[in-house]
This record gives structure tokens, C-alpha cells and sequence, in this order.
DNA sequence: GAGCACTGC
């Protein structure tokens, strides 16, 4: 820090502090009353006048619904409806809704549960003349089913949708007044118990995909079975994909369970064994100048250091008794064949089989990520016979590919035109391609998991699930019988487990454990210790840790004011507090984007053949800001600006980014802004420039960023002409390299701030800004002086600044005042900043500039 | 030098 620096610094913080008052009591927050979240009071329905309005409505719905049964158009829709599996269960379930609080379904694909089931109890409810008070409510996983089976459902009834049958997801529903069923995410279900914890007037839930063990179902399922009690008159309807329910009626007393079968069209299964039989063809053996190590080899488990439980089983085996009855060329390659690395070659072969002996229909092949898509494409490129692109069409789908929202992918192909399609786990269940009927699946998918020992989230390739390995062979038979060619041996698969590891078992769980607070559901230990399959302790306390560290929660585990506030924020709490504080430092814009494009999907693609070009478009959005954040602000600002001038498709082909992200990105940033202004942060009176003056400065941005994202912090350390890149906890990580901070040598500033770190081949930092040790000071962790009095130290003396005596004094009385400014405002966000806190932040952005 | 997938009053 230059002298006329600490000069003007001291003369602005002098001036503050007299601005302040006397007491700045910004240690103690007001103590939370029992009752402060139940702002919302629920009306319910005492008067007889109301009771007699849902009378009449009772009598309107069941002559309509009389009438609509009588007419032409639903009696033919009936006659496909009672085809179904579920008709013939129809009498039971009802009878067993009837008698049972709880009900567990289990229903095969195609059984009609999902559509079905909620229209029975809607229809029945009706019949019996209580239209008019109930209430069903069908929570989906997914935003997608939510609203088409809404769609189904009502044109199933001959009723426009968001009549008697409606949908809600976030940011979007089409529901009214007259809504009986309403089909929403199972988020948006938990959003609204936070206002009314016992779900008054709902008379049936129905979860369904409970065997998907998403952590909003177990979370939501660990909340309804203490609600049920408080709750007698309420039904909650369970359904599940699979035969083994026993699980979830365990969790629930026992409940009944009922069992749909489904109806797909039948499919044959070949394992690795009979795909070699058949193609012929022949895996190589892993040729000595691999250096045997990372890769493979039968029985050389002892040269490697771990390998997963199903690859030794099959290494236990003796390929020439177990396969007696296969070729000696299928038991070669089987000895040869590798578990940890894909052979394309046998995929590729597997492909050419099917294209030259089976019949017409389309092929869909599980594969892990974007480069085994990537290099089985161009391989299929150079392919004499799939090469011809006159009669294959091969289509790559992948969550960050272009090719995501392209018709083509549902289309039919033209005639003696085969189409192929390339994808990840996105088509096992969001993505349904209905006239495949041949299924190449490698039974591998990259996994999240959560190392709770070494704080790291990692995604790593791992063997699929039975339940998984099912619903993949189950994508061949929609439209006719099928083939499902398992690239794996029968032996693998019959060993693989049941089901996956359920989610919140898999993830961090800072957010989860703030929504805990948020519902007042006690301590966070003990209500998730009641989960189904309850996460590791050390996972909670390290989420406890952080929200501490973060402080949003107090030392005795309450939510503090931040805390509170976070909770009304539907995002990470790191992201949450960014935006809070983006907000106060008039930072609004980049922060509302920033946290649109973090807590929703990172807009820009990847297309397959032009990734340098995506790459360098991403780097010009940078500029010389060392920041993917500012990236993203940058795009974003260049698509309002190309939608002003109507030129907004063309701004986002040419610079790779998502349209569909980027819409999403927009109405998302107006829900975050209005949350803000219903927690008093942001005043609708108000233009839109008050709450961004400092929106253009890049390092006021950087110091919003690293309040937000601390103590997420890397170091970077000059190593030569090099920088090396550390953090407390994992030591020596990597820059991502779809970062635009990846290859740069040298950063301006010593510090980065991060939102998300992963173990893939390496530790990564997905996402960085690099900041400077003022944002840290001002911004980051608590200040401790050092031992010897010679400095600072921050994140439990890991990180360390030194500087003169009087630099540090100034710093530490200038974040004494900034500390009490922040807190006096986030404890009353009506505070008036620009007059209040002038003095403190005009300090502030002194010495952030200061470089 | 590398990228599973969802989702939120």
C-alpha cells in the first residue's frame, strides 16, 4: 500500500467512524421469536359460507365430470386407459387408500402409475362429492415430468390444463382456483412446507420416483413421516419404480405395499461374452509399452493400488472353465479385456454388427462422458460401413452439447437411414428417444460422490447400478421387442448392487442442512440421523462447520441473521451470500448473474468439433479480469445487449452459449431480485442503477465474489515462470482446464476464490477469480494477529499477510467498521448504505484500488 | 489439458 494510499484510506475511515453510532452492537443479533416464520398464516375454511361454496363446487365438478365422461373424445382416451396395468389394480388401490394413511406402489415402466393413479383418487373424490375440499398433490423430480404428465393427465380428462388438473415448478405453473391435482417438483413441495409445515387442506401426496433416491424425496420423506401424526386425515401415497419397496414400507410401519407390473415390449439381453461370440471381435491385450500400471491386466491386482469389488470378482475367475462353451477367440479377449478403460474398438464393432445382421431402429449407446462421445464419433467417422452418411445419422447427446435441444434427436430418421445415438446418462431417464430398439450400454457412469474425510466432492466413472442397468435396457422395447448388448459380463452385472447410493449420501450438504434450520426441524444432527439411509456424521458437521465459518450459523448452531436471510435464497449458501452482499455494495447485476449462472448451469456449450473456438470465445468475454465469473457477466450482458437489436440467436451460435440457459438465467436473476426486495435488500421504489454503481468495477466485483465464496480460497504460488495453485485443505490443485484462468502462467494478483472444487483425474477448481489480499482482508475470514506480531492470519493461520504496523492497524480498524456496517445491515437490511456507510466504503474501494 | 444428471415459495 503506497503512503498517499494509507493517507487517504485513514482520512475516510476517520470520517466514518463518526458517522457511526455510539453503539454499534454488532455482536448480538435480536433472538429469533419461535413463531417469526410462520409469517404466512394459513386461512382455513370455518365459516359456513365457505363450506358451502365447496359444496356447490363439489356438485359443478362431478356434473362436469359426468358429462365429460358421456363424450366421444374421453371414451375413446377410456378404452386406452383401461388397458393399462393399472386399471386392474384400480379397486385395490382405491380401497387401500381408503384404509391406509400410508401406501406404498411399486410399478414397472409402462404400468401407468404416474398418470393413472392421482387421476383415480381425483376421479373418486369427485364421484363422492368432495371435489370441492380436496386437495392431491403429485410431486415429480423433474421439471419436465412435472408438467407433461399434468398435460397427459388433463387431456386425458378432455380439460384445458391448469383446470382440475394443473402443474407448478419453479418459475412456471399453470394452476387455478379450480386445481384438485396439481403435479409439481418435489422442491417446489418443500418450499411451501417452509410456510406451512403441515400442508393444511392437502389431503393426498403422492411422491413418486421415491426409487430414484433424490435427496429432495429422502429429505421430504423423513419430514412427512413425523408430519403424519400431526396429520390423521392425510394420505401419502409412495410410488416406486421397482419391485423392492420393502424398503420404504419398512420406514413407514410397515406400510402396504401394492405391485403394478408394466408393459414394455419384451427385450434380449447379450452380455460382453455373447457380443464377442457374435461380432467377433477381438480385444487386444494391453501391450507392454502401456506400462501395464494404470490401466489392466488380470491378476496383477497386487501391482495396483485399489480396484473396485466387481472387477475382482471377475479376475477371481477362470476364463477357460467359467466360458468352456464360448470360442477360444471370446476367451482371449475376455482374458484381455479391461474394466477401467472402454474399448471403443468393441463398441464400434458392436454398432457395426447390429447395422449389418439386425433389422431396422434406432441405436442408443450409454457411454460416460463428452470425450468417450467425442472419440467414438470420430472413430464412427472413419468407419468404412457407419461412415456413410447417407444411411446412419450419428448424434452425440450430452448435457453441455448443443445438440440437447435439436429435433433430430426424437425425430424419425428417413427411411433406410439408421439414426445412432451417442449419450451419457441424460437419456436413462430425462431424455426419451422413442423408436430405439437397440441398446449398446458400457454399465458405467460418472458418479458423484462426497469423501466427507477429505471435504471433496469427486465425479468419477463407476460401475451403474442393477436398477440403472435395467431402466437402460428397458430405453430398446418402448416401441417394439428390442436388444439390450451389455458391454460388461454377465458375472459384473449379476454383482452389481441393487440400487445406487441414494444422493444424500453422495453430495455436501451445506444447503440441506440450512433448510433444516429453515423448517425448524431441531438439530440438524439428530433430523437427518431419522433419514432412510441417514449421511455419514462427518459429512453434517463439516456442512455445520461451513455455514459457521460463513456465519450463518452461531456457535450454538441457531441460524443467525445472515443465516435467515439465506434461507429464503434457493441456492448454496456461499452463492446466497454473494448476492446479499453483492447487493449491499451495489453490485446488484453482476451479482444476481453470477448467481444465476452458478446455482442453475454454466450457459456456455460445448460443441463437439469446435471446442478451441468455444474456449477462446470464453476468453474473450474474460478479457484480462483472471475470472470465469466476470466471463459469465460479460455473456450475459452481450445477450441483453443482442436482445435489444432481435439479434440474440445469432450472439449465441457464435459465441457458444445456451439460449435455453440463458433465458432460464433471466427469469431466474427477476425471482432472486424479487426475494431481495421481499427481504427489504433491495427497495422496488428504486430505480435500477441505484443498486449498481460499483457494477463496472471489476475489483469492487472480485470483493463481492470473495465475501460470497470465502473460505473458498486458493492460493496461487509463483513457482519460476509458473504459478502453482493451493488450498488449505487438498494442498496442490489445478486449474479446470475450461477455466479461463487454465494456462495462464502468471496472475496479477495471489489469490483465487472458487464455487466449485472437484476430484476427477485430478483436483480441480471448475470455476476462479483472482483476487487480491485487500478483498481477502476486508472480505474473507476473521482476522487473528500472527504469533510473532508481525502480521495477519486468516483460515486458521494457513493463509498469512504481512505488512508495516501502521498498514495493518488501518486495515484492521477499517474492517472493524466494515464488519459492524455489514452486520447493522444485514439485521436491518432498510438501512440506507449510501448514507450510513459512505465513509467505510469509500475506504473500501480506496484501498481495493490501491494496486 | 478435460468436462454425469437433476432441481428450488
Amino acid at each position: 500500500m503506497s503512503t498517499e494510499t494509507e493517507r487517504k484510506v485513514g482520512s475516510l475511515l476517520g470520517s466514518s467512524l463518526g458517522a457511526s453510532p455510539a453503539n454499534g452492537s454488532s455482536s448480538t443479533y435480536p433472538q429469533e421469536s419461535s413463531q417469526s416464520s410462520s409469517a404466512v398464516k394459513v386461512i382455513k375454511p370455518v365459516s359456513k359460507e365457505i363450506d358451502s361454496a365447496k359444496e356447490k363446487l363439489s356438485l359443478e365438478l362431478k356434473q362436469k365430470q359426468d358429462e365429460l365422461r358421456a363424450s366421444n373424445g374421453v371414451k375413446e382416451i377410456r378404452s386406452f386407459r383401461e388397458k393399462l396395468p393399472a386399471f386392474k389394480a384400480k379397486a385395490e388401490f382405491l380401497k387401500a387408500v381408503a384404509e391406509n394413511q400410508v401406501l406404498v406402489i411399486s410399478g414397472e415402466t409402462g404400468c401407468g402409475k404416474t398418470t393413472q393413479l392421482p387421476q383415480y383418487i381425483l376421479e373418486e373424490e369427485i364421484s363422492a362429492l368432495r371435489g370441492g375440499s380436496c386437495s392431491i398433490i403429485c410431486t415429480q423430480p423433474r421439471r419436465i415430468s412435472a408438467i407433461s404428465v399434468a398435460a397427459r393427465v388433463s387431456s386425458e380428462r378432455g380439460e384445458p390444463l391448469g383446470g382440475s388438473v394443473g402443474y407448478q415448478i419453479r418459475l412456471e405453473s399453470k394452476r387455478s382456483a379450480l386445481t384438485r391435482l396439481l403435479f409439481c417438483t418435489t422442491g417446489v413441495l418443500l418450499r411451501q412446507l417452509v410456510q406451512d409445515p403441515n400442508l393444511t387442506g392437502v389431503t393426498h401426496l403422492l411422491v413418486d420416483e421415491i426409487h430414484e433416491r433424490g435427496m429432495n424425496e429422502d429429505f421430504l420423506l423423513i419430514i412427512l413421516r413425523d408430519l403424519l401424526p400431526r396429520r390423521p386425515d392425510l394420505r401419502l401415497i409412495l410410488m416406486s419404480a421397482t419391485i423392492n419397496a420393502d424398503l420404504f414400507s419398512k420406514y413407514f410401519g410397515n406400510a402396504p405395499t401394492i405391485h403394478i407390473p408394466g408393459f414394455t415390449f419384451p427385450v434380449v439381453d447379450f452380455f460382453l461374452e455373447d457380443v464377442l461370440e457374435k461380432s467377433r471381435y477381438k480385444i487386444q491385450p494391453e501391450s507392454d509399452n502401456m506400462q501395464g500400471s494404470s490401466r489392466r491386466g488380470r491378476r496383477r491386482r497386487d501391482q495396483e493400488s485399489k480396484k473396485d469389488p466387481l472387477t475382482e470378482l471377475f479376475e477371481d475367475i477362470d476364463i477357460d472353465s467359467h466360458y468352456r462353451n464360448y470360442s477360444a477367440s471370446t476367451r482371449m479377449s475376455l482374458e484381455a479385456w479391461s474394466s477401467s478403460q472402454l474399448d471403443l474398438g468393441l463398441v464400434e464393432a458392436s454398432i457395426e454388427y447390429i447395422c449389418r445382421s439386425e433389422g431396422d431402429g434406432a441405436i442408443l449407446v450409454f457411454l460416460t462422458g463428452w470425450d468417450e462421445i467425442s472419440k467414438l464419433l470420430d472413430k464412427i467417422k472413419g468407419n468404412r460401413l457407419l461412415g456413410d452418411q447417407s444411411k446412419f445419422l450419428v448424434l452425440p447427446l450430452h448435457g453441455s452439447m448443443p445438440t440437447i435441444n435439436q429435433r433430430e434427436i426424437f425425430d424419425r430418421p428417413p427411411p433406410n437411414k439408421r439414426k445412432i445415438v451417442l449419450a451419457t446418462n441424460i437419456a436413462e431417464s430425462s431424455i426419451t428417444i422413442d423408436d430405439v430398439v437397440y441398446v449398446i450400454d458400457c454399465g458405467k457412469a460418472k458418479e458423484t460422490s462426497y469423501d466427507a474425510l477429505n471435504k471433496l466432492a469427486c465425479l468419477l466413472p463407476s460401475w451403474i447400478s442393477k436398477a440403472s442397468a435395467h431402466q437402460r435396457r428397458g430405453r430398446a422395447g418402448r416401441v417394439q421387442p428390442g436388444v439390450c448388448y451389455k458391454l460388461y459380463p454377465k458375472v459384473i452385472h449379476d454383482a452389481m448392487l441393487q440400487y445406487q447410493l441414494p444422493e444424500i449420501l453422495r453430495t455436501p450438504l451445506q444447503e440441506l442442512c440450512l433448510h433444516v434450520k429453515s423448517l425448524q426441524l431441531g438439530a440438524v444432527g439428530s433430523f437427518l440421523a431419522k433419514a432412510l439411509q441417514p449421511p455419514d456424521s462427518l459429512s453434517v458437521q463439516n456442512a455445520i462447520e461451513l455455514l459457521k465459518t460463513i456465519g450463518a450459523l452461531d456457535d450454538t448452531e441457531e441460524l443467525t441473521p445472515l443465516g435467515r436471510h439465506l434461507c429464503t435464497l434457493p441456492m448454496d449458501p456461499n452463492i446466497g451470500k454473494m448476492l446479499l452482499i453483492g447487493s449491499i455494495f451495489q453490485c446488484l447485476g453482476p451479482a444476481l448473474t453470477i448467481a444465476a449462472g452458478l446455482a442453475h448451469r454454466d450457459p456456455f456449450v460445448l460443441p463437439i468439433d469446435r471446442k478451441h473456438e468455444a474456449d477462446a470465445a470464453k476468453r474473450s468475454f474474460a478479457g484480462d479480469s483472471c475470472s470465469d465469473h466476470i466471463a459469465l457477466v460479460k455473456a450475459f450482458q452481450g445477450y441483453k445487449e443482442a436482445k435489444r437489436t432481435r439479434s440474440d440467436r445469432s450472439f449465441c451460435w457464435d459465441n457458444f452459449l445456451s439460449p435455453v440457459t440463458l433465458r432460464m438465467m433471466e427469469e431466474m436473476r427477476e425471482q432472486f431480485r424479487d426475494l431481495l426486495t421481499d427481504i427489504g435488500f433491495v427497495d422496488r421504489s428504486k430505480t435500477a442503477d441505484a443498486y449498481d454503481q460499483y457494477s463496472h468495477d471489476l475489483e469492487m466485483v472480485s470483493a463481492v465474489l470473495c465475501a460470497g465464496l470465502y473460505p473458498k480460497v486458493v492460493q496461487c504460488k509463483r513457482r519460476g515462470k509458473r504459478t502453482a495453485f493451493y488450498t488449505k485443505e487438498d494442498g496442490k490443485v489445478d486449474i479446470h482446464p475450461a477455466s479461463v484462468n487454465a494456462g495462464v502462467h502468471l496472475f496479477p494478483l495471489p489469490y483465487m476464490v472458487y464455487s466449485e472444487k472437484v476430484k476427477t483425474t485430478g483436483i480441480y477448481v471448475r470455476d476462479s477469480t483472482n483476487i487480491s489480499d485487500y478483498a481477502l482482508l476486508l472480505f474473507g475470514g476473521n482476522l487473528v494477529p500472527s504469533q510473532n506480531g508481525d502480521g495477519i492470519e486468516m483460515l486458521g493461520g494457513y493463509l498469512h499477510f504481512s505488512a508495516s504496523r501502521s498498514v495493518l492497524e488501518l486495515i484492521r480498524k477499517l474492517r472493524v467498521e466494515l464488519d459492524k456496517l455489514l452486520n447493522r445491515k444485514i439485521e436491518d437490511p432498510t438501512l440506507d448504505m449510501s448514507a450510513e456507510g459512505k465513509g467505510v466504503v469509500s475506504a473500501v474501494v480506496e484501498l481495493l484500488h490501491s494496486y
